[in-house]
DNA sequence: AAATACGCTTGACATTTATCAAGCCCTTAT
DNA sequence: ATAAGGGCTTGATAAATGTCAAGCGTATTT
C-alpha cells in the first residue's frame, strides 16, 4: 500500500524511490480515535501531522468558552500549530480527530534533520507552505468585509466537500457565525 | 549601503558574500510615489516585490465598490499576490503605495532560477513562508469569532506600529469593520 | 491664498447577527 | 429497549455593526 505521505511528496518534488525511503524513515505512524486530541490547549505542538486516513481539525478557545475552527485537514493535508512547533511556546490550539483518523508523525528534530539530508524534503516543505499560505490569504479575503451568507456561498463554491462532511456547527465557527445564523441561511439559500 | 534585502537573507539564512551577490544581482530596483500601484486588479502579478523603503497595502474590491485590505507591507517585508504569481490568473488585488517607495522587484523565472541555483535562497523563501503563513494564521484566529473591539486591541498588541503608521480607515478595512465602527471603539478605548 | 480632497468623528436609524430558550430527530451509550 | 447526548432548526428578543448624512480640521493642489 503505496502512502499518501510518499505519494503527495513524489507528485510535488518528482523524489526517487531512495530519497522517499529517507524520507519516510523519519515518520512514525499514529492512529486517533473520533474525539481524542494530537494536540491539546496548553501543551507545545512538537510535530506535525500528515492525513493519511480520516479527518481533523483545530480550534482555539476564547474567555467565555467558545470554541472558533482555526483549519481542516482530511486526507492528504498536515495539521499542526506551527507557531507553537517553532517557537516552543504552549499552543492555544487543540487539534481533534473529527473521525478515526491514520497520521503519520513528524517531530521538530527530525523535520530538521530530513530538510538538512533531504533537499527534496526541502522543496516540498517549502511548496507546501506557498500553498497553504495562498489557501490562508484566500480565506482572509473571503473572511474580512463579507456577510455571512457570502462567506458561506465563497465556503461552498471553493470547499464543497468541507460542507459535505464536517457537521453544520463546526462550519458555522469556522465562518464566524453561530450555527443558528449558519442554519437560517441555509434555509434562505434553499429557496 | 547594505541593502535590506540582503541583511535579511544573511540573517536567516546566513549566506556568504558570494551568495548574496548572486541572489541580488536578480533583483531590480523600482521607485514608487504615494497611491502609485505596484499591481492592479485584473493584471497578472509578474514579480514578488521586497519593500527597501516606504509602505505598501493590497486590497480587493468587492461588487459593491468597498476595499478590503488584505495585507499591509513595510519596510523589509515581501508583498505580491502569491495566487496569480503561481497560476498566472488575473489577480483580483491591487497593491498600493502608502507613500514613496524603493522596492526591489524579481520576476518569476528569476526566482525560479536563483531557488534552483542557491540552495540558500530556497531555504530563506521556506521560512519567509512560514513565518508569513504563521503569522497569517494569528490574524484568521483574530479574526474569527472576535468583536470588532476586540480584533482592534489584539491588532494594538500584535502590530502597534501598524495602527500608528496607517490611516484608520485602512485599518478598520483590515480588521473587517467601517470606519465609523472603527472611531467608536477607539472613542470608547480612550476611557 | 483659496479651493479641494482626505481622514476622522458624530448622530440617527436600519440591518445583521448573537443570545437564550425550546423542541425534534438521529445516533451512541447504557 | 431505553436513555442520553449531539446536531440541527425555529422563534423571540437583544446587541453589535452598518448605512447615510453632516461637519470639522488638516494636508494637498491650484
Amino acid at each position: 500500500m503505496p502512502e499518501l505521505l510518499l505519494k503527495s511528496i513524489q507528485e510535488k518534488v518528482s523524489a526517487t524511490g531512495q530519497e522517499l525511503q529517507v524520507c519516510r524513515s523519519y515518520f512514525t505512524p499514529k492512529k486517533l480515535k473520533k474525539r481524542q486530541f494530537l494536540l491539546q490547549e496548553g501543551d507545545v505542538c512538537n510535530r506535525l501531522a500528515f492525513v493519511e486516513k480520516g479527518a481533523l481539525y483545530s480550534y482555539s478557545t476564547d474567555s467565555k468558552g467558545g470554541q472558533h475552527v482555526i483549519q481542516f485537514a482530511f486526507e492528504g493535508w498536515w495539521i499542526a500549530d506551527l507557531y507553537s512547533f517553532f517557537t516552543l511556546e504552549p499552543s492555544n490550539l487543540n487539534i481533534e480527530a473529527l473521525e478515526d483518523c491514520e497520521l503519520l508523525l513528524i517531530d521538530r528534530e527530525q523535520h530538521q534533520h530530513l530538510l538538512a539530508e533531504v533537499p527534496k524534503y526541502e522543496t516540498y516543505i517549502r511548496l507546501l507552505y506557498q500553498n497553504a499560505y495562498i489557501a490562508l490569504q484566500r480565506r482572509v479575503e473571503s473572511t474580512v468585509g463579507l456577510t455571512a451568507e457570502a462567506k458561506y456561498n465563497r465556503l461552498l463554491e471553493q470547499y464543497p466537500y468541507i460542507v459535505q462532511q464536517v457537521p453544520l456547527n463546526l462550519i458555522a465557527s469556522y465562518l464566524g457565525v453561530t450555527p443558528e445564523t449558519l442554519s437560517r441561511i441555509r434555509k434562505q439559500s434553499a429557496k
